[in-house]
DNA sequence: AAGGCGAACAACCGCGAACTG
DNA sequence: GCAGTTCGCGGTTGTTCGCCT
């Protein structure tokens, strides 16, 4: 059986150290290992030990040296802390200029970041960018600064020139920084990343959604061999790329690249097909370059390639639980976050099963007007029972039922592409000279009971050289460009019974929206296409911010 | 002064690639 | 070729510290 560390040893190995360690469940080879901070003693022994035996072969740490410490462990401690050369204190303007440019062109490859800062361990630099992000997302403020921005596009518009041979591989590895993972399938050129994004929080499906967004060449490509959830992605994909299938107004493609894009976006030579918006109009945020990180987000993270199934890794950004059942009484329904929620919806089946569309066919945005609709039944069904609320009670019970099955069934109930939105959203938001859009939209007007944190704003680029992207007019950092344009939008587009959509999003939103979401759809369907009223506008300003804080 | 909160940092964990026998 | 081991990487969690109320 495994020996316990006793107090004598740990006193040994920590004299300065009065805390009581934390001990290693298990044992290894009959010795427990001790975890949680190294002390002055075990640094001691760690690096005389390498002075010895030179590093490497980290499990004979444990065995050789005494230290009661796993070979990761020691291997860890020692690249981190203890290795020579290491830079101590906080990171100089200059290096966190250079982790900007190379997070934009690399994504969260921390060690190849780390080899391109002498003596910054990749930890560090992760632990930077973590907090980075956090910062300036809750600020409300882009990833990347637009000088970044452009440079990683000419770039890679320059690698996509020139090796687009084989479309998928090498995109970026032409760049005196080496990318060998940012690698995206060639089908799927324009889709994804986004030059200019708001910060949303935790949008999910973001990654997928604007991927497909921009893609024309998505139709209805999904594999029928993906895992379930997989699938589910990629029907969204299929959704965000417009599905022929189903059956509602194609998506003016043609049109909106000639007359937008091309103009408009030519400092960044990337297009994307859905934008009318009239504020946002100059700069289309979807449909950048394949394989650019520096216009995705970070944490849209360099991801190996898949054959044909994009394999869509988690981010790093850790966000709370979307309790997804927990809409409605005193707070309005996290839209954005309901994203992830219905994306993750099964399609629908058994009784309150959608007569709108084929989930099959269109994917989120089915899934989307199946959970609406799900929820405005059950709301129709409390308002049966009781006129007087206008918004379902997270307290009923067929409501609660109706998501809890569904979380069962798909046994995530965290959306496993939760995280990745603020990848997306979070990446160059260019602030519009005007001011923040954050600062336009207070949300207590939208929420009079809503307690939004106003941050001051921080400005746009702290470090030296970084400063705010006057140049961009449109502030992009405008969630309507995003789900407002697009997703809800064409959730309406594509309904054909825009009465029971806007019904049925109304259970979404909530009362509160319904009626700004009607006009949204009323003043912009019809004559703009995609844009969105400033009421849906304040709307989704609203819930980011609500959902953000 | 005390508690809450968030930022920053340290460390652990899981996974996959590389290596080795 | 294959299984076991080692190592590295990225994501996540835990801890500490400082600021604010």
């Amino acid at each position: 059986m495994g020996r316990v560390m006793s107090e004598s040893e740990d006193e040994m190995l920590s004299k300065d150290h009065t805390d009581s360690p934390m001990i290693d469940d298990g044992n290894y080879g009959g010795i427990v290992l001790k975890k949680g901070p190294w002390t002055s003693a075990e640094d001691a022994i760690l690096v005389d030990y390498v002075k010895k035996h030179g590093e490497g072969n980290w499990n004979a740490v444990q065995k050789h040296s005494g230290l009661f410490r796993c070979g990761k462990s020691c291997r860890l401690r020692w690249a981190n802390h203890l290795r020579p050369n290491l830079k101590k204190g906080g990171f100089t303007a200059e290096e966190e200029w250079l982790i900007i440019e190379l997070h934009a062109k690399m994504g969260n490859k921390w060690a190849r970041m780390a080899a391109h800062l002498p003596g910054r361990t990749d930890n560090e630099i992760k632990n930077y960018w973590n907090t980075r992000i956090k910062r300036r997302q809750r600020a409300g403020l882009p990833l990347y600064p637009p000088e970044v921005c452009l440079q990683a596009m000419q770039e890679n518009q320059q690698n996509e020139n020139a090796g687009r041979d084989d479309g998928r591989h090498d995109l970026l590895q032409t760049n005196s920084c080496e990318i060998p993972d940012v690698i995206f399938d060639s089908l799927k050129a324009n889709q994804g990343v986004l030059p200019y994004v708001p910060e949303l929080p935790d949008i999910s499906a973001s990654s997928t959604l604007m991927r497909g967004f921009g893609s024309s060449q998505y139709h209805s490509f999904m594999l029928p061999t993906v895992h379930r959830q997989k699938r589910l992605r990629e029907s969204v994909i299929s959704f965000c790329g417009y599905d022929g299938s189903v059956g509602s107004e194609p998506p003016p493609f043609e049109q909106t690249q000639d007359d937008s894009c091309d103009d408009k976006l030519s400092p960044f030579g990337f297009s994307f097909p859905y934008d009318h918006d009239p504020i946002t109009q100059n700069l289309s945020p979807f449909g950048v370059n394949q394989g650019s990180h520096a216009l995705s987000n970070g944490n849209f993270s360099a991801s190996k390639p898949t054959s044909r199934a994009v394999k869509l890794e988690l981010p790093s950004l850790q966000y709370p639980e979307t309790d997804f059942c927990s809409w409605g009484s005193s707070s309005p329904p996290p839209l954005l976050e309901s994203v992830d929620a219905f994306i993750q919806s099964p399609p629908p089946s058994g009784t309150l099963q959608s007569d709108c569309l084929s989930p099959q066919n269109s994917g989120l945005l089915d899934a989307l007007l199946h959970e609406a609709k799900t929820l405005s039944c059950a709301k129709n069904q409390l308002s049966e029972k009781s006129s007087s609320s206008s918004t379902v009670r997270p307290t009923d019970s067929s409501a609660l039922n109706i998501c809890e099955t569904k979380w069962e069934d798909y046994g995530d109930p965290i959306s496993p592409l939760g995280n990745s939105a603020t990848s997306i959203f979070s990446s160059c938001t260019p602030i519009s000279a005007s001011g923040s859009s954050l600062d336009e939209n207070p949300v207590a007007e939208t929420f009079p009971g809503s307690n939004v944190k106003s941050e001051p704003v921080e400005e746009a680029w702290t470090i030296d050289g970084e400063k705010e992207g006057s140049a961009t007019q449109v502030d992009f950092s405008r969630p309507d460009a995003l789900l407002g344009s697009c997703w809800l939008e064409q959730s309406v587009a594509c309904a054909k019974d825009q009465s029971i959509t806007t019904d049925a999003i109304a259970a979404l939103l909530g009362d509160d929206l319904h009626n700004d979401y009607k006009n949204m759809a009323a003043g912009t369907t019809s004559s703009q296409g995609w844009g969105l009223g400033s009421c849906g506008w304040n709307n989704m300003v609203s819930v980011y911010q609500m959902s953000e804080h």
